[in-house]
This record gives C-alpha cells, sequence and structure tokens, in this order.
RNA sequence: GCUGGCGUAGCUCAAUAGGUAGAGCAGCUGACUUGUAAUCAGCAGGUUGCGGGUUCGAUUCCUGUCGCCAGCUCCA
C-alpha cells in the first residue's frame, strides 16, 4: 500500500503500482477526463506513472499551471510524428519544445523544403493521428540502445543529442509507429489533442549556433479547443493592425526609399512633428533632472575610435568616410564627444557627477536581416547620457536613472520587463570595480519594485548592465531603456578628476538612455495607442470642417485662433459632404473634429466631436482652447 | 549574414498553361452646397523593383542584384 497526499491535505491508501490516473478515477469521473499529467511531490509526471512510494500529488489539467504547456509539447510530438510520416527518411527530427500560444518543430532535410502549401497537408496527417487516439507510451531504455535504434532510423540529430546528454538511460516516448527521444511527460493519448494550426515556416541554427546546420522551423498554434484557438488567430489579425509600418504609411508619418538605403527612415511632416514633440519633452525632463545638453559632431577622425576601442572590436558596423587623406567614423555612439568635453578641463571631485545628455543620432550598418521598421534601423536618434561620478555616487545615480525611466514608462502607460545582466567570461576592470557596479544596477533594481531577470554572464565586457524591454503589438520585446556601467572609457580616455586628498582619480562612466532609439520608441509607441495618441503627442490635434462654403470664413477665423493659441490644428474646407470629411478625420485619427455649421457661426462656437464617436457640447473657441490645454496637462 | 517566401498604378489587390496588364480606393476635372464614418459622373495613371540570359515573343521561365516579410544568429 502506498499513501497518496492530496492538495486538500487528505490521504489515499491505494495499491502500490497504481497510477495518478487511478487517483483522479477515485475522486471523480469528471477529473479524471480533464487530467493530462501529475506532480508528483512537485515533478511534472506522466499520468501513467506508477506509484511505488508514498507521495504528495497533484492532478494536472490543461486549466492548471503547466498543462497548456504540456499539450502544446505533445501537440509537437504529433506534428513530427505527421511530417515523419508523410516524409519519410527525407526528413529527420530535432527537437520540438512548447512556446507562448503553441510549438515549433525543428527538422533537418536535404531533399524537402517546407512551404506553407504543405501545411493543409501536415494538419490532415496529424487530425488523423489525433483521432486514431493512440496511446503516448512512456520507456525508458539505456542510452546505447536508443543510440542504435536511432542511428538505425537514421535519425543523427537525436544520436547527437543522446550521447551529449551523457546519462545512463534516457526515455523515448512512442505513439503508434512514432518514437522519440523525450524527457516527457506528455499527454495520455492522442486524442487530447483537439486544436492545432501551422502557422509559418522558417529557418533556424541547430542548436542555436549559425555555424552549425540550418534546420527547417515550423511554427504552430495549438489550444484546448477550437474556439479558443480561433480567438488567438483574430487576436493575432487584431494586432497585425497596429503594426507601425502599416500605420506609419496609413497615417503618413514616415517611410522607407529603397533609392535612399534600407534602415533610413524618412520622416514625413506628421511622424517628424511627432518625434518633435517627444525630443522636447526629453529636454525638457532632462534638464529638470539635472542633464547638461550637449552636441557633438556627426564624425570623428578614425584616430579617436581608435582610442575608444570601438575600431577595434566594432568596425564591421561602422561607416567610414576620408576626405583630404584623413579617415574619419560616422558616430554609431554618442560617447567620444562627451569624454572630449570631459577632457577639456581639470576637474574637481566638487564638479562631479556631470550628466551629459545629448540626442545623438547614430549609423550602425546592421546586419540586412534584421532590419525591421522602426524598431530595428541603421540610422537612429538615442536619447542618450553619459554620467561621469565617483565611485561612492554610482548608487544614487543609477537610482536616479532608474527612476527616470519607471516615471517615463509611466506617462507613456507602457509595461516593462526589466534585465540585469552580469560579468562575462570575457571582461576587463577588477573584481572590485564589478562587485560595486553590480551591486549598485541590483540595488536599483530590487529598489523599483518591480520583477526582473538576471541573465548571468551576458554583459557587456566593459561593464553590467540593466536592460528594459518594451513589446511590439506581436509581444515580441525591444530593448529601449538601458542603463550601463562603464570601465574602459574613462580608462581608455584617461579621465581624472582632484580629489579631496588633491590627488588625481579616475571618475566611473555610466551610458544610460530611457527611450532608448527614439525611432524604435515610436515604433513601440505607434503598436501601444494603435495610432490613437494622446492628445499631447497627436501631431495634429483637432480639424476644423465646415458644413458649407458658408461658413468658409467663420471657420478660417477659428483655425488661426486656434493656432495662434498653439494647437495643432488643420483646416478642411474641401467641398465635400460632413460625413465624407468626418470619416477622412477619423481614419487618420484625430483626437478632435471641429464642426462648423450655421449654428455654430450665429453662436460664435465649435461644436466638437471627439474621435471615439461622441459628441461634446458646442463651446466657444476659448473654451476648447483650454479644454485641450487641461487635457494635455494630465499626461506630463 | 543565414533559411524560406515575396516584389504588378500612390495604397490594397487581380491577371497571364510565355502572346507587352485590370479593379477598388487615392489623384485630377466637372456637377452637387451638403449637420457627424464614404454624393455622382468623367479623365488620367504601370518599361510588372533593377540588370543579364533563354525565347519569334518574358510581367510570367532561369540567373544576378536591390528591397520587403517571417524566423534564426547578432544587437557595442
Amino acid at each position: 500500500m502506498v499513501h497518496i497526499e492530496l492538495p486538500d491535505g487528505s490521504v489515499k491508501e491505494l495499491d502500490q503500482g497504481s497510477t495518478p490516473l487511478d487517483v483522479a478515477r477515485g475522486i471523480g469521473e469528471g477529473l479524471a477526463r480533464q487530467a493530462v499529467a501529475a506532480k508528483i511531490n512537485g515533478e511534472l509526471r506522466d499520468l501513467t506513472t506508477p506509484l511505488e512510494n508514498d507521495a504528495k500529488l497533484e492532478i494536472v489539467t490543461l486549466k492548471s499551471q503547466g498543462g497548456l504547456e504540456l499539450y502544446r509539447h505533445s501537440a509537437a510530438h504529433l506534428m513530427a510524428h505527421a511530417v515523419k510520416s508523410l516524409f519519410g527518411k527525407e526528413v529527420q527530427v530535432t527537437i520540438g519544445p512548447a512556446i507562448d500560444n503553441g510549438f515549433y518543430y525543428d527538422f533537418y532535410s536535404e531533399e524537402h523544403a517546407f512551404s506553407p502549401e504543405e501545411f493543409e497537408t501536415i494538419e490532415a496527417k496529424m487530425s488523423e493521428l489525433a483521432k486514431a487516439d493512440l496511446p503516448i507510451v512512456r520507456e525508458e531504455v539505456s542510452a546505447t540502445e536508443a543510440v542504435e535504434m536511432f542511428r538505425g532510423m537514421g535519425e543523427e540529430y537525436k544520436v547527437e543529442l543522446i550521447e551529449d546528454l551523457g546519462a545512463e538511460t534516457v526515455t523515448l516516448y512512442r505513439q503508434g509507429d512514432f518514437v522519440d527521444l523525450c524527457r516527457g511527460p506528455h499527454l495520455p493519448s492522442t486524442g487530447f489533442l483537439k486544436a492545432f494550426k501551422l502557422t509559418s515556416v522558417a529557418g533556424a541554427y541547430w542548436r542555436g549556433d549559425e555555424k552549425n546546420a540550418m534546420l527547417q522551423r515550423i511554427y504552430a498554434t495549438a489550444f484546448p479547443d477550437k474556439k479558443e484557438m480561433k480567438k488567438h488567430l483574430a487576436r493575432l489579425e487584431e494586432a497585425r493592425k497596429r503594426d507601425h509600418r502599416k500605420l506609419g504609411r496609413e497615417l503618413d508619418l514616415f517611410s522607407f526609399s529603397e533609392e535612399a538605403g534600407a534602415g533610413l527612415v524618412i520622416w514625413h511632416p506628421k511622424g517628424a512633428l511627432l518625434r518633435t514633440i517627444i525630443e522636447d519633452f526629453e529636454r525638457k525632463e532632462h534638464l529638470k533632472r539635472g542633464y547638461d545638453i550637449v552636441m557633438g559632431p556627426q564624425i570623428l577622425r578614425t584616430d579617436l575610435w581608435k582610442t575608444s576601442g570601438h575600431y577595434e572590436n566594432y568596425r564591421d558596423n561602422m561607416y567610414f568616410t576620408e576626405v583630404d587623406e584623413q579617415g574619419y567614423g560616422i558616430k554609431p555612439m554618442n560617447c567620444l564627444a562627451h569624454m572630449l568635453i570631459y577632457k577639456s578641463k581639470l576637474r574637481s571631485y566638487r564638479d562631479l557627477p556631470l550628466r551629459y545628455f545629448e540626442l545623438g543620432t547614430v549609423h550602425r550598418h546592421e546586419k540586412s536581416g534584421v532590419l525591421h521598421g522602426l524598431l530595428r534601423v541603421r540610422g537612429f536618434t538615442q536619447d542618450d547620457a553619459h554620467i561621469l561620478c565617483r565611485p561612492d555616487q554610482i548608487d544614487s545615480e543609477v537610482k536616479g536613472v532608474m527612476r527616470f525611466v519607471q516615471e517615463v514608462a509611466g506617462i507613456f502607460g507602457f509595461e516593462y520587463n526589466m534585465e540585469l545582466s552580469t560579468r562575462p567570461e570575457k571582461s576587463i576592470g577588477s573584481d572590485e570595480d564589478w562587485e560595486r557596479a553590480t551591486s549598485a544596477l541590483k540595488s536599483a533594481l530590487d529598489d523599483s519594485g518591480q520583477p526582473y531577470e538576471v541573465n548571468e554572464g551576458d554583459g557587456a565586457f566593459y561593464g553590467p548592465k540593466i536592460d528594459v524591454k518594451l513589446k511590439d503589438a506581436l509581444d515580441r520585446e525591444w530593448q529601449c531603456a538601458t542603463i550601463q556601467c562603464d570601465f574602459t572609457l574613462p580608462e581608455r580616455f584617461e579621465l581624472n578628476y582632484i580629489g579631496q586628498d588633491g590627488e588625481k582619480h579616475r571618475p566611473v562612466m555610466l551610458h544610460r538612455v530611457i527611450v532608448g532609439s527614439i525611432e524604435r520608441f515610436i515604433g513601440v509607441l505607434i503598436e501601444h495607442y494603435a495610432g490613437n495618441f494622446p492628445l499631447w503627442l497627436s501631431p495634429v490635434q483637432a480639424t476644423v470642417l465646415n458644413v458649407t462654403d458658408n461658413q468658409a470664413d467663420y471657420a478660417r477665423k477659428v483655425h488661426d485662433q486656434l493656432r495662434a493659441a498653439g494647437l495643432r490644428v488643420e483646416l478642411d474646407l474641401r467641398n465635400e459632404k460632413l460625413g465624407f470629411k468626418i470619416r477622412e478625420a477619423q481614419v487618420n485619427k484625430i483626437p478632435y473634429m471641429l464642426v462648423i455649421g450655421d449654428r455654430e457661426v450665429e453662436n460664435g462656437t465649435v461644436a466638437p466631436r471627439f474621435r471615439k464617436g461622441n459628441n461634446l457640447d458646442p463651446m466657444t473657441v476659448d473654451e476648447f482652447i483650454r479644454f485641450v490645454q487641461d487635457e494635455c496637462r494630465q499626461y506630463h
């Protein structure tokens, strides 16, 4: 007999060798039907695992934590099964994990290239195998046996995996004539899989290393039922409508030109205005926080990039030019000029910290395949600052930056993820430096009250860093804010300050950006608001619409008055029906439409309509101006 | 950079078993003077991304190149 303790504290007595499925049945048929796995002493296991000893047991259903992931993992096996039965030895299987909203499986094939046209065929095969409700059976075999078996099947990648595992025994999962190396656990049978759909195929390197073979990765989505999957696909469809590349064109904000070059943004009037509003906001917020605005040149002599170490490490990503036999590098970062400003005179410990802020435009030759709308470009402007401080000031400076980041995220209503990256294997600087800097970053993160991830060994070679990531419409993460400690530049540029003791000391440098690249930030912003910018950001805040030509003069007067008051306003006097003009303003996501008909002319008012569709009571122009100013004040 | 896919009018898309392209919206012209998401009519608009090849003939097939999309790798 074994004693099994359930989550509610009750204890069941069962025959040795009973399974969690037996336990579920004992509790109720309903639970047994929904059960997909079990947590035995906290470990996720198959429902058919024999219970040999006393244990704590929790039945896992599709609704419980980990249940859905397991479901998707089994769906990945189902897809591999389908692909193998369709393509046989032409295709080798590798690995296939569950991911957010679905799963993928990586295949290797020399002969066959998967295309989306085949998705239906593969899905049909999957459905067929699911309908057959094949039991998914766990087997434990010796590693040598497994190697022999997979080698016999021509599955070289599986052989490599087993050999690298270095374990004595491995587990296999078998469903029908398909067998895969897998730790599991899995669903009891293929019949549990109800809703799945292949979504895309793309290349992926074996083991994520570009030196390895390129595999073919098929992405798919999977849900416990069709309705939920449909909902997910509809959400994706909605997200695509928020794509900043699409909205950027539709709202006439920016464009790219093949003639100008890939990854180089061309800002149209409305986009440039939006950007200007954000830049003005940045300057104001930085001045408030004790930063000095500085400006450096676009190109600096190549020698200086050699001094900084950029030439040695990053020249492949830099653009160079030569005039009069003098080489120049187009700046990929803004720090050099800031170093020169620091060095322009003798500094005292009393001067520190110095905070140099620059809306610095940089150019980096990013690999062609990584460019992505505004989110990854080759020319962009950073809200960049370099803080030079004494070692004892690191802590408070980092915390100040952290607060700044959080305040800005709050103003724009962003949720964000934070990561701390620590010392990599290849690094410079003393243990003491690293310790001090890392603990300053960590303490700022702890103080922030937000959860964060630690990426051990993921820091830059010159110092640890905090990254803040924002998500785009499709939940892809993009790094925006970052705080990095740097031990090399003060060293390489021989920066120093005179301390209280009259001796020279080396300052510490922090690189930091708040929104990061303005381009990227605007890209994320567009998707975040779906193009419906809050009033204070809207490049066009209101448009004045006359009903007929009769009100043209008054409409012009209203427009001029609003413009004089500093509102960003347009005038639409076209000879069109009101409905037509409203629609157009609506499509352009202009916050307020000011309708002017005979009534308004007579009363000296405007009739505002909000882009959400609701109308406000008619008001005078002055009232509307105050109304807009009040609304803008709410945001910052 | 890599793998796969794609590139037709300003935008969204159609067409061709190889026989030099068509629609809606936008634009222009005219009529209509209009009250909260599309008034009607007419006109105009493309060396089918660019270069080379095969062919009597290429937008269609092949090849190179540029760009875009998805993902991978990268992101100081």
